[in-house]
DNA sequence: TCGTACAGTTGACAACTGTAGACTCTCGTG
DNA sequence: CACGAGAGTCTACAGTTGTCAACTGTACGA
């Protein structure tokens, strides 16, 4: 939780993450492949090229076996946090209760969000 | 709150909003340039460049006194809210509370953040 | 064994960003 | 009235991103 400031995942890239953080192991370009042509209409080279620029980054390994498997080396919550970081950094003034007030007061919340997190704040000690 | 989609503010441009924002009324370039060169340490042309991208956009406005006046059209809260959605939904499902727990568990609230919190949700109705 | 189908690598190209110089026009001051 | 400073507009240029094609090497089936 040191490192991040390399972490500038784009977000074609980040639609590779996703399917790497959701995949119990590492992935054969093929699978990767074949999942995203059918979600995101891309044809086989963009996908390659999106996997060889995460490679490049850092944020994905790949594991030679008789073709190279991929796994994510920054996970979900790792990006997850410096995405959600940069954006209270810019846009709240650093506070991150403000994203939070900002939420509660829009319609960003469903009546369900609202009682899940009031269960959350009450728990939480 | 239906139109959006045109928002995207770059994180440069953003600073020249951040400084509309906090003003009551209009702006001409002089002071933006004032204060962005100072913080930001920018050339004028670079300030000049960043408002034009802005006008274009549609998200700030010009109005003609003796010299152009610049006011913003998309607000701080829209734009927000914008951005907020947005991460929410690149990264967490489209689930707004899923932003919010990844917060609590993360070390992102300090005490003092979680108190603000706990209060802000017992007053919410 | 030979060919084919891809994995992996390079190159490409347009749009968008970050940053900034150059030119023109105009307003206020000497 | 002439001039200079700076506003507004154009142009620029390198780096990033979104998309993709072409080339190369190789492993597996006919």
């Amino acid at each position: 939780m040191s490192d991040n400031l390399a972490c500038k995942i784009t977000a074609s890239e980040l639609e590779v993450m996703k399917l790497l953080w959701r995949s119990e192991d590492a992935l054969p370009v093929t699978e990767i492949r074949e999942k995203l042509q059918q979600s995101k209409g891309w044809e086989p080279a963009t996908i390659k090229t999106l996997i060889s620029r995460l490679v490049s980054k850092g944020v994905v390994r790949q594991e030679k076996r008789n073709v190279y498997f991929y796994s994510p080396i920054v996970t979900e919550k790792e990006y997850g946090a410096w995405a959600t970081g940069d954006l209270i950094t810019r846009l709240y003034n650093g506070r991150a209760r403000d994203l939070v007030a900002a939420l509660v007061n829009s319609d960003g919340l469903t009546q369900d969000d609202l009682d899940e997190l009031r269960q959350m704040f009450k728990v939480e000690e």
